[in-house]
DNA sequence: TTGAAAGCGCTAACAC
DNA sequence: GTGTTAGCGCTTTCAA
């Protein structure tokens, strides 16, 4: 049988609530019951139980994280900034792999509402906005990176897409390019809009026309940009250079390249985003834009712990974090046309 | 305030014990009842509180698993096959990151002891075996990935280290190497001394004599390879090939043969272990050994499931998975010596 | 500063 | 097939 709280105080020659308060690191205890009660526990190995306390407390000590793939660096160096910032403010964290589906992740939000978790960090979500809302407006404590939400219950964290894609559409331009396509995320998605802006923005800066053609959308996933890569070759348009929503994407791109015999970045440059690991080791390395992945995760996190500890928003909810864009050597070719 | 299972049963004219037979599939109730108070359940937002039933029930449905780096791809795999095997199984998965220290990965057990989860998988413990024991005969559910642990109690799973670090030297011996170093993981390591007796097994298959000079130690990390390639390589005794004890460490080792102007494959032929996602994309792509990671998360997860629900051991309890060598172009290059 | 006692929301034994 | 009721192990008033 397992020892429970009731033991130790008898051991202890105390009452239950003395040990509880001596748990909960209360200072209505004298230093001298502490220490015995303390010794007491340490004695007989006692571990409160989770389930117990958290049906009285009315609070879990856990946060939860749905990704939509939990291999993706991309969303592990996130889940490492959350992990950490969870750990030291004494929370848990439950992380779940939506597998990039919908239903999982509405099925994982069933820990929101039955309260195994007090809050929970959607990244990149699959719901729409709507939905989102209607969680918050319900008084479920949720928080979204990579995503804008107006709503005033929601705290997010994002980077600037439409002003990094600005810098690195530009890059490409300087090293003078006048072709240059694009590859985005899911077609209907804010960020991906965003980040066509912002080489929209570039383009015109320099004067060069914007040319449809150039542009398709993937999946985030390696195998979209190796399809879109493949439409875009084929459909007669020609262009130097490739701005690709990510370098999951990327890393399509560069399939594609390998097959066609074309050079990156004599005949090709390319510019992903994200700095995920990968990029820095592959042939030849990719220019990318730096997400700071880990700092989104821990601010996030930060945030959604003090809501749940002052109960109030601070000035700001919305948080915009500076990201750089990394150049490497697929981007690094001046060219003279 | 939150709606509860007396909530539903009055409105659905039945007592709280029938929704709760209706919530948890029991076979007494009349398909009648079922339907109606499913549909109270339906409308009013009925969420059982995971707390009071994991207090009552004793379970929680949750299993833990402790990795050292949810960012490297070895562990976030493994992740992924124990996730999918509890989804499928209904099991809630808690992640633990611990940093690589045997402080957190002591810390996190805690969540075992106070019940938070009902059995905890441990990736590559850092813990010696002795307090894995004491932990399986104080009643704790544990099951091990990557570790022989001889307890009845323990479950594990892991490659069979020997076996596949004869064929991966054996490549190399047939390749016309002669000399090739090893770079082992944790010195003191079970998984270390096996891959070093396959290798020594391959040497004398083809009487390769062995030279204790070109075996060196590393962390598993990229820098801990980086380092011990060097030692070797100022060491004196020269070498053609080198077999590391995983991919990661391989990244160090490519990093000095890039800083040292030798050439890989033609200079230096390598091998790892692990096929890490990364190792198909470096320059040139790096042979190395399939760890089949998903399965064995997979394989761990359904034993510890079995052992809860039907409580006792099948006929075995340590399980073997066959790894594949793949040869890619660091190891692709005829000698002729 | 400490103790007694109520109760968090659910399940399961028992009664009907 | 359904209802009544006790109690899982803890925290937190309230009283002393």
């Amino acid at each position: 049988m397992d020892i429970k709280i009731v033991d130790v105080a008898k051991r202890a020659g105390v009452s239950p609530a003395t040990v509880s308060r001596v748990l909960n690191d209360s200072n209505l205890v004298t230093e001298k019951t502490k220490r015995k009660v303390l010794a007491i526990i340490e004695e007989m190995e006692y571990h409160p139980h989770a389930a117990a306390k958290q049906l009285r407390s009315q609070r879990t000590m856990t946060i939860g994280v749905i990704v939509p793939d939990i291999n993706v660096s991309y969303f592990s160096e996130i889940i490492k900034g959350i992990e950490n910032m969870a750990y030291a403010k004494k929370y848990k964290l439950i992380i779940c792999d939506s597998d990039n589906t919908l239903e999982k992740e509405t099925e994982y939000l069933e820990l929101l509402k039955n309260r195994t978790v007090d809050a929970m960090v959607l990244v990149m979500p699959f719901m729409n906005d709507e939905e989102l809302y209607e969680l918050a407006d319900k008084g479920f404590l949720i928080g979204v990176v990579g995503r804008n939400i107006s709503h005033d219950g929601i705290p997010t964290c994002k980077t600037d897409n439409v002003k990094f894609s600005h810098v690195a559409v530009n890059h490409l331009l300087e090293q003078g390019h006048r072709s240059i396509a694009y590859i985005g995320g899911y077609s209907d998605s804010a960020e991906s809009y965003e980040r066509l802006e912002g080489y929209m923005k570039a383009l015109k800066d320099h004067q060069v026309p914007f040319q449809p053609s150039l542009i398709d959308n993937g999946d985030y996933q390696e195998m979209g940009g190796y399809n879109a890569m493949n439409r875009l070759m084929d459909s007669g348009t020609p262009f130097s250079a490739i701005y690709v929503a990510n370098d999951e994407m990327a890393l399509g791109v560069y399939r594609v390249c390998l097959e066609r015999n074309v050079r990156i970045p004599e005949d090709m440059a390319v510019i992903g985003v994200d700095n995920n690991r990968i990029s820095r080791y592959i042939n030849p390395p990719l220019s990318t834009v730096n997400q700071p992945k880990y700092a989104m995760g821990a601010l996030i996190a930060e945030k959604l712990i003090d809501l749940m500890t002052i109960k109030e928003f601070a000035e700001k909810k919305d948080w915009i974090i500076h990201s750089d864009l990394i150049v490497r050597e697929s981007s690094n070719y001046q060219r003279n046309e």
